[in-house]
DNA sequence: CGATCTCTGTACGACACCGTACCGAACACA
DNA sequence: TGTGTTCGGTACGGTGTCGTACAGAGATCG
């Protein structure tokens, strides 16, 4: 099911991956024997619900999220992460399994590390298990405020807010997303999805297209997504470094409007 | 604003806290100097939002809430614990704050710790961390499960779900709470939760009086909670012990009915 | 025992979202 | 260039919840 690539990781490369570039060079030369570059297709299940895991992946590039299911139905996802985040954070809190599903969103690259070998790593240092385990307490605000935004905001702050969330872990402005799948991440129907991303062309904050949704104003989108997006973005950068790339902001300026 | 007991923690009884009672010896004696019985009145604030963390308390006897709140409207629960849990988990994940409020929604007492303190004895002991750091994991999933109920279920699973659970952590079975209460909680309003009650009253699953509610059938009180309840209880029993008081089980037999 | 306050029950219009269904538009592939 | 498939826009009635408002029921206290 995972097709490894053929060699190993590069000995000396800067990782994209957000949490192994703020590891010293000690830490990161006790999980770098342990890593192994590995493509990520879309819709690859990282983590299986209530299964042991096997492994860990620390993603490059692409998208994951977490999912949590009552039953068939209604599946809605509870947090989403990219290069700035890691696929097993159950293993640093002493677990092997979650009721979750991680799945990749967006194709993409990582690095992925034996659950044993992480266990081992993380029991060995310090202040790599510091870095994993503040990184956990983002998610888990993240998690949060998306049980708050579940609960009071509107499907269009909601929608802008999962759009803004998308556009910090990526380079490109487009995103490639269909309203089907945004209407199962937001838990709201499809139809639902479509006024609403109207409504953010409309106000010249986005530009739609078929499977593609293009950020032309990132930082009306961000007002647009109301209070809960904001705490969790700014817990990451507090306690693990920058969430984004830098520069490149794309301004409101191109929005002239049709 | 803490009024604290005179004297200090009795050398060797069995603390109500399950967190505290999980503890082998040697850690219960590495926080046992460290713990000083504490009053909990209603409404006191353990955890303020945003600011460093002083002190964590066990609780050992009433309820706990976590809120997280955009603005000054809008405050809604993300979880909640009692004797089973700790409040001061971001402590555990090497952080010193959180942009959420923990606050007592049912007075009690228990036990509290300097932040500095429980952070060198987590240092200290890997199975003090191990237990605490499965508490913390017991309580994303709660979370997780409190954004999946806010997307997808209606207020009457919600408001059984919120029922069931405050149900665990006391030995009574009359609950004190207002609908006023339930309706900041749930997030919805006031008069819906007057009406779900109705339901859960009609089927015959609890009996509601003026700011009480009175547990009559737990096992159809759980399944009117929907399937949102059950896997953060089920994680919690396998990662750390039993949830609930032995026995004592409310059953569906004295409900005959009005 | 009456005054007062809190809590609960009820009403009514407004509206966001639901479930379902259908059709055109864009794309992929041969 | 034609054909099948996916994706997007739109429509309909139904309903759960909202915001607000008000009156009765139960506690509290001088």
């Amino acid at each position: 099911m995972l097709s490894l690539r053929p060699n190993s990781l590069p000995a000396h490369s800067i990782p994209q991956n957000r949490l192994l570039a703020q590891l010293s060079a000690d830490d990161l030369a006790l999980l770098h024997p342990h890593l192994q570059p590995v493509d990520l297709p879309v819709g690859m299940v990282l983590i299986e619900p209530d299964r042991p895991i096997t492994h860990a992946v620390f993603p490059e590039t692409g998208l994951c999220s977490v999912i949590a299911s009552m039953q068939e139905r209604n599946r809605i996802e509870i947090g989403l992460f990219g290069r700035d985040g890691l696929a097993g954070t159950v293993l640093v809190l002493g677990s092997n399994r979650v009721p979750h599903q991680t799945f990749m969103q967006v194709s993409g690259a990582g690095l992925r590390i034996e659950a044993e070998a992480l266990t081992q790593a993380i029991e060995a240092s310090a202040t790599l298990r510091l870095l994993l385990l503040r990184y956990t307490q983002t998610f888990l605000v993240q998690t949060a405020q998306t049980a708050l935004a579940n609960a009071s905001a509107p499907a269009e702050e909601r929608l802008a807010r999962w759009l803004a969330m998308y556009h910090d872990r990526q380079d490109s402005d487009d995103l490639s997303v269909t309203h089907e799948f945004l209407s199962l991440m937001l838990g709201v129907r499809r139809p639902t999805v479509t006024v609403a991303l109207q409504m953010l062309e409309g106000a010249g904050l986005v530009r739609a297209q078929r499977g593609r949704v293009r950020v032309l104003n990132r930082p009306g989108l961000i007002e647009a997504a109301g209070p809960a997006y904001g705490p969790a973005e700014a817990e990451y950068e507090r306690l693990i470094g920058p969430l984004r790339r830098n520069g490149a902001e794309s301004g409101p300026d191109q929005s002239s409007t049709s």
